[in-house]
DNA sequence: CTTCCGTATTCGGTCTACGGTATACTGTAC
DNA sequence: GTACAGTATACCGTAGACCGAATACGGAAG
C-alpha cells in the first residue's frame, strides 16, 4: 500500500474522462443507437462542464461512435451491415500491412508480448474477454508495425471493431466456440509468421485470417 | 451572376474558418515548422476567443499538421525523413485498396470529374498548381471508392501529402517537367484501368504510380 | 377541423473569466 | 561569479453565461 503512495499522479484531463466514460456506455450498450446526447445533459449528468463534453463527443466521432447531424447535434452511431462491412474491409488493408512491416521489424519482446495475449485468451472462458484479447493481440500487430500514420489509421477503427464483434457473438452465441479456436489457431500461426521474417507470407496469413472472420458474419 | 444569387448561404463556424486558415497557413509555409501556436495569441490575431482556436487545432492534429507537445502546447509539426516515408507507404496502401474498390464502383461521371482533373492539370504551368491536382486526382479516386472510412484515413493524411509534394517541388525544380509528364501518363493510365473494371490490374498500376513517387524523391 | 402564425423552449456556437501549473527571469546570498 | 530561491508571467483546463437559430407547441383564424 504505502509502496504505491507516491508513484506519479496520473494526470489526466476531464475530455479524456468523459471520453472514457462515453465510449464503455456505447459499447456496452448503455446508450444505444440513435440516441442524441446533447451537451448540457451529458455534462449535468457527469457533472462536469459543457466544454469537456464538447471535445469528447468530437474524439468519439473519429472513432466513429458518435454523429453530427447537419445541425451540429451528436447522437450515437447506429450501424448498418454496409457499415460493418466497410469496417472489416478497411480492418483488412490495414492489418495486412501492419503485419508485412511487423515481419521485418518485431523484436523478441513483441513476440512475447503477442503470446502473453494468446495465452490469456486459451484461460479465458468470457466471451467479452476473449473478444477484448483477440482486438489486443491485432492492436499490439499494429503497434509493432512502429509506423505512427498507420496505428492512428487503424486506432480510429478500433472502437467499431469492438463494437462489431459485441454484436457478432451477441447473434451466434452457438458457434463461439469454434470461433475461439480457430482464432487461437490462427494468431498462433501469425507469431510463427512473424518469427521467420517473411512480409509476404504474414501479409497472406493475415489477409486470410482477417478474411475469414467475414464469412463467420454470414 | 443572378442564377447564383439564391444558392445556399454557406453555413460555416469560426471552427472550421479558423482552422482552413491555419491549415493554409502551415502549407504555404507562413506557419514554419516548430513554431509555436499559442491559443491566446492566435485568438487575438484571428479576432476570435479562444475556443474555436483551440477546436481547430485539435483538427489539425488529426490532418497531422499540427502536435502538441506533453504540456498541451501546439506547435506547427516538423516532418523527418521518416515522416514522409510513413506518408507515402499509408498513402500507397490507401490508394490501392481505394483503387480496388473504384475500377468496381465507378460511373461514367466519375470517369469525366478524372477526365476533367487531367485535363485541367495538362493546361497549367504553375508547380504549386499541378500538386493541388495531383492530390486532386487521388482524392478522387478515394471518393469513387465509396469507402467512407477508407476516405476518411485518406483525408487524414492529404494534408500532410500536400506538404510532402509541395517540398518535394522545391527541392528539385529542374526535374519537376519529367515528374510532371510522367505522372499525366500514369494518370490517364489509370482511367483506362479504371475503365476496364479490372481491380486487379488498378490495384497492381495504382501500388506501380505511388511505389515511383517514392523513387523521385531520391 | 385544418392550417398558419407566433411564442417559448431547447440546443449548439461563442465569449469571458478564473484557477492551477510550469517556466523564465531576476535578485540575493554564498 | 555562481547557484538557488522567489516572484512574475504566460498558457492551458475548466466553468458559466450569453446569443442566435431551429423546432415544437399552442392558439387563433378560416
Amino acid at each position: 500500500m504505502s509502496a504505491s503512495a507516491l508513484l506519479p499522479v496520473p494526470r489526466t484531463t476531464l475530455t479524456r474522462e468523459v471520453a472514457e466514460r462515453l465510449r464503455q456506455a456505447i459499447l456496452s450498450g448503455e446508450l444505444v443507437a440513435g440516441q442524441q446526447l446533447a451537451e448540457a445533459t451529458m455534462a449535468s449528468r457527469l457533472n462536469v462542464s459543457r466544454v469537456p463534453v464538447r471535445e469528447a463527443l468530437v474524439e468519439l466521432e473519429r472513432e466513429g461512435l458518435v454523429v453530427f447531424n447537419e445541425r451540429g447535434r451528436a447522437c450515437v452511431r447506429a450501424f448498418t451491415d454496409e457499415d460493418f462491412a466497410e469496417i472489416v474491409s478497411l480492418r483488412t488493408t490495414l492489418q495486412v500491412m501492419s503485419a508485412k512491416l511487423a515481419a521485418v521489424k518485431h523484436t523478441v519482446e513483441d513476440l512475447e508480448r503477442l503470446e502473453m495475449i494468446v495465452k490469456r485468451a486459451d484461460k479465458t472462458r468470457d466471451p467479452t474477454e476473449f473478444s477484448r484479447l483477440d482486438i489486443a493481440f491485432h492492436d499490439e500487430i499494429a503497434r509493432i508495425a512502429r509506423h505512427q500514420r498507420l496505428y492512428q489509421a487503424w486506432s480510429n477503427l478500433r472502437a467499431q471493431m469492438e463494437l462489431w464483434i459485441v454484436r457478432a457473438h451477441r447473434e451466434r452465441e452457438r458457434v463461439k466456440h469454434d470461433v475461439h479456436a480457430a482464432t487461437a489457431r490462427a494468431h498462433r500461426a501469425m507469431i510463427e509468421v512473424l518469427r521467420s521474417r517473411d512480409p509476404g507470407e504474414a501479409a497472406r496469413l493475415m489477409e486470410f485470417h482477417c478474411e475469414s472472420m467475414i464469412k463467420v458474419q454470414d
